[in-house]
DNA sequence: CCGATTTTGTTCTCACGTTCACAAGCTCCT
DNA sequence: AGGAGCTTGTGAACGTGAGAACAAAATCGG
């Protein structure tokens, strides 16, 4: 979205304060970092610091705050709360987004629980989910409601943002109600490739698919010269028993 | 494949074998959509019908696949249980990877049921915590264990993968106590960077950095106009009690 | 057997992201 | 006041990734 405005091999041609998705995503760690420095009563931290705190090069670091603005000092470096105030106005969580989270099995339950919803910048206003047994359970200080209220929380709480913790049967469906309610965010831990129309953000979160990246870079460490060189061809049949992944993340 | 030959501005001379990591975290996506195929009783695929299944590009997914070899029949398309029998071999889930969870808190839980890893390709072979009113609960078939004997475990079941669910205050400790049992893959999923040595491979996934990545495009889907243009210099006083974004995972 | 049709594998080009390197600018010390 | 010493902000080079486009190869129908 937004891009254009002249057409030259200059900087990325960014509009008006478009900043990079990498930028985007790198924004919430420093975030975090600077959160901990001035946890630590620490008033003023150089790019060296910060890139440090946060696990990353500090030239990365510096251009990526460009984005923002000037907010440093030559010869000194960042002023720790106020760079704080800055991103997270950026970012946009010195307000309050309202989120309900769909599926409350094992996973949904946890993020129920979990305190990162619970600090500012993130409320859950509902828990939702189908299944009647559930529906009425008590989790902290939520209730489960019915899925199929959606629609009056959605539009009576303002809620923006939508979790998918089903399983990846309902996914979809599930998916489209949100969308169809008005909710516009979507974080999905749900393991199938969701489809929403234009305007609608989608991110996903996928345990088994970090694992297995994982597996790929371990096989290649311990493996390279252990495993047995090339079943290019293997014979093609039996394989019908092979690893099913993917799978449910709900009960 | 065969790459790494003359030295020229061609493709990245990827050197035998080495398969860009963009296309990595994809492959696990396409398993997927080919088990979907695989179930639903296709057998053989476009790369068009692949490509839509897995929510990409076809182009895309034909290079991603010709990284891995010349598995297709031209004018026909892939056979799908080839495909995935190579693609799953590439990845390393053809054979079991040991894994061990730290951290058994309300993620931890939910991780442990979780079906994605009961599915074959990964066993956990331990729950951990180092809480002793935890040790020895019972959660499914598993019972939790204490942290202390972590080397012993990944001695005996030969633990390549650590996963991480504490909170953020002991992860770096129970990363370095991992690696220096002789982990080598680490996902993370405590809010923190953690430092490993060179040869260990980390993941994190992180909850509250989706979060904020999406509320920063929600802000400027509804913002954009409506929210107060610039307070770009606030005064620098009173801004301790900004939102204290982080927090901890488990409970 | 040959041409039409389909679909892969690959080349080329462009956009994006990362890193280096350095000028500009600030502070502190003499 | 002026120079030494830091540290930011950014221009430029490099590397990686994405997508369009097309030639090569396979099937199918006549």
């Amino acid at each position: 979205m937004t891009r254009a405005s002249s057409r030259r091999p200059g900087p990325p041609t960014r509009t008006e304060r478009g900043i990079p998705e990498a930028t985007v995503a790198r924004l919430p760690v420093y975030l975090r970092a600077l959160t901990a420095l001035s946890d630590s009563g620490i008033a003023t931290a150089s790019s060296e610091d910060l890139a440090t705190a946060a696990g990353v090069n500090s030239a990365k670091l510096r251009k990526d705050l460009s984005y923002l603005g000037s907010y440093g000092t030559r010869g000194v470096g960042y002023d720790v709360e106020y760079l704080r105030y800055q991103i997270a106005r950026e970012i946009g969580v010195t307000q309050d987004w309202a989120v309900v989270i769909v599926g409350i099995g094992n996973l949904g339950h946890a993020l129920a629980n979990y305190s990162g919803f619970g600090t500012r910048g993130f409320r859950i206003v509902a828990l939702l989910d189908a299944d009647p047994n559930l529906v009425g359970e008590r989790i902290g200080d939520m209730e489960v409601r019915d899925f199929a209220q959606l629609e009056e929380i959605v539009e009576a709480d303002r809620v923006s943002i939508g979790v998918i913790t089903t399983p990846a049967g309902p996914a979809q469906e599930v998916c489209d109600r949100l969308v169809a309610a008005g909710v516009t965010s979507i974080l999905n831990f749900a393991p199938v490739v969701l489809s929403v129309p234009d305007g609608v953000d989608i991110r996903k979160v996928d345990l088994s698919i970090e694992l297995q990246i994982l597996a790929y870079h371990e096989q290649r460490k311990s493996g390279e010269a252990a495993l047995p060189q090339v079943p290019e061809l293997p014979a093609m049949n039996g394989l019908t028993d092979l690893p099913s992944v993917g799978g449910g993340v709900g009960a």
